[in-house]
DNA sequence: TTGAATGCAAAAAATTTGCATATTG
DNA sequence: CAATATGCAAATTTTTTGCATTCAA
């Protein structure tokens, strides 16, 4: 936690009280839609935090690495800390269910394309779609 | 192309000169924003056409398996036609640049999550994020 | 102190929707 | 002719920005 301020220092920013907020937000439902965050920020008593803040918030910590984000459906990215537990999502196209998979699931796949094209795939939290297994039959 | 037609009516829909051009348009870029294929609808000569029929069309195209998108970089959903050659893209999150990989690199990771979980991915035009070779040096 | 961050409010983008009119089948 | 699509304009939604004020270091 301690560690939050170091990070942010260590770079010319600051550790607000609102990006203590937000971090904790994540902390506690793993992925989030910036309108998710600002909800959750707004349910753990404190004052409501506003979307912009939310936004350059989280802009910043993910600058610092801290948190990152994909996008699993239509038009909402969502927001994890870095540190959450690496896995990739399964979407299903069809009821919407988003299940996960360790990353590990993916090891192979990323060593191709490293040697093939050198490329550094980062798997972590990647969406994958298709059609989970309720849906198929 | 008279397939269009086909598939349309075959499902109650139509085959507008608005919709032609816009797979046209798809056929010509490979990949698009609703945007860009607004922009390129506009430099075929004809008249232009708003961005709500452009929505609206993709939409009724993809319903109908004629186009998917998927989300390669922050906002921006990309469309494609579905025959448009299956690959999946590599996303390099330092310098932007979009490379492409066939899709069949990633067989044994598809055939492992529908192993593992009865999920059968697609992972066409799937989005992979890392880092390319040059920005790696 | 002093520059970074917040809060608001207003501006931009990006989509979506209502509806009268035009068109396809 | 009947139902689907288009065009436009207006309404939403989502994200960004300007700025005076507050606050962390």
């Amino acid at each position: 936690m301690t560690d939050l301020a170091t990070v942010l220092r260590a770079n010319g920013r600051r550790l607000t009280p609102q990006r203590r907020r937000i971090v904790e937000a994540l902390a506690g439902l793993g992925h989030a839609t910036p309108d998710a965050v600002a909800a959750q920020v707004g349910a753990d008593g404190g004052a409501s935090v506003p979307l912009s803040t939310i936004y350059r918030g989280l802009e910043a910590l993910e600058a610092l690495g801290v948190v990152s984000h994909t996008h699993l459906d239509h038009r909402a990215p969502t927001y994890h800390l870095t540190g959450h537990a690496d896995h990739v999502h399964l979407v299903c196209r069809a009821c919407g269910r988003i299940d996960e998979v360790p990353a590990s699931a993916a090891t192979e796949f990323v060593a191709q394309i490293s040697a093939s094209r050198g490329f550094a795939a980062d798997v972590t939290h990647m969406a994958v779609h298709g059609v989970c297994a309720e849906c198929r039959s």
